[in-house]
DNA sequence: CATCTTCTATGACATTCGTCATAGTAGCGC
DNA sequence: GCGCTACTATGACGAATGTCATAGAAGATG
């Protein structure tokens, strides 16, 4: 769960990541992250001399990496691997926590676009960065399941795609019912 | 484009809305609107006694019609109608939308979600109307198209899933590819 | 012990935020 | 003219923000 390694560092940049999937990246104080990680405040300026931006930019690398690791799981697994059994068993973790803390939380690279693909270019890119992390085992496995490589990762993309957009109207309406339809509706596509 | 018809308050509603796509709930500032919006200050707590609650709540409303309408007019300009046909507009709509601000603004529903679906209850709810306005014309047209009315509400949801995800992950790599991509893949699937 | 680096501890700074209080103006019915 | 309502105009407040300056502790190395 608290993938917080050790240090306050790894403590919080995971915090930040955690704070991000609430309330975003305006919404998210550096001050309350670094109490929630017990962590003292001068590590702020000490190893984050890049300031909030910095900061950032990590919790989504480290959310990126984080969600990789998780598809790998996933697909490490998974006995009867199809891209609809891989696509079902990743919209089912989110399924699942998203509803074990009450749909407070989402996802920290969409917070991250959402909020700052405008004015701040360097957290966007970290988002864009992130994003490819989380793609790349995902293509790699359908790739290992039969589809081209071209194919691989359109396939992918229609993923990540219907994850994130279930996510936001699941979290509308307090309810994971998109999450399970999406799942439900394009594991046969996935699979054709 | 404007729709902003004619006083002062519309002027704030609407405006606050194109704020909230560029910088989301917690990145926008009231000032800041009210000086977009060429009104003068004292109208915020003059038309806006329930403070900035009440200015998103109605951003979201407004931006919810204007959806709604905006799927009206895909429908109604259809030669072929189909539900295929009507994701695609939609989504190219989007894309250029996009493209055309250099992927400054998002969707406002998604902003208010991602941002406040933790502790701005009113918010979360105001948004989940916007959603539901939107999804009703989608699902009328689709019903009218020949599909059953479960069946409709199904694939609108599916649609709304996969158009806001692409959205996320376009202004993240800020190209329209994503938009594109889920057109394609799903126009079929749609159809079938 | 002395020194140097690493990390921690606070206090202060300038901004910005949403909100409120208060006063002013415009226009209309009478 | 008066009175009333609708709207505008500002100033101020307290809270919170990111950032910086500065100084202190800890611990290794010499």
């Amino acid at each position: 769960m608290s993938a917080s390694t050790h240090g306050p560092r790894e403590r919080i940049v995971y915090e930040a990541a955690q704070h991000l999937r609430r309330t975003g990246v305006a919404g998210t104080g550096l001050r309350e992250v670094v109490v929630a990680a017990g962590a003292p405040r001068g590590s702020l300026q000490h190893y984050f001399p890049g300031g909030k931006d910095q900061i950032v930019g990590e919790a989504l690398e480290w959310s990126g990496a984080w969600a990789a690791a998780r598809v790998q799981e996933h697909v490490a697994r998974m006995r009867r691997p199809t891209p609809g059994h891989l696509f079902t068993a990743i919209v089912d973790d989110w399924a699942a926590d998203l509803a074990s803390r009450d749909f407070e939380r989402g996802c920290p690279v969409a917070a991250a676009v959402v909020d700052c693909a405008d004015a701040n270019d360097a957290v966007r890119q970290a988002a864009n960065l992130a994003l490819q992390t989380w793609q790349r085992p995902i293509t790699e496995a359908l790739v290992a399941m039969g589809r081209g490589p071209r194919r691989a990762q359109v396939l992918s993309t229609l993923m990540l795609c219907a994850l994130e957009g279930a996510v936001v109207l699941a979290r509308a309406q307090r309810d994971t019912a998109p999450l399970r339809l999406v799942a439900r509706e394009l594991a046969p596509v996935l699979d054709a």
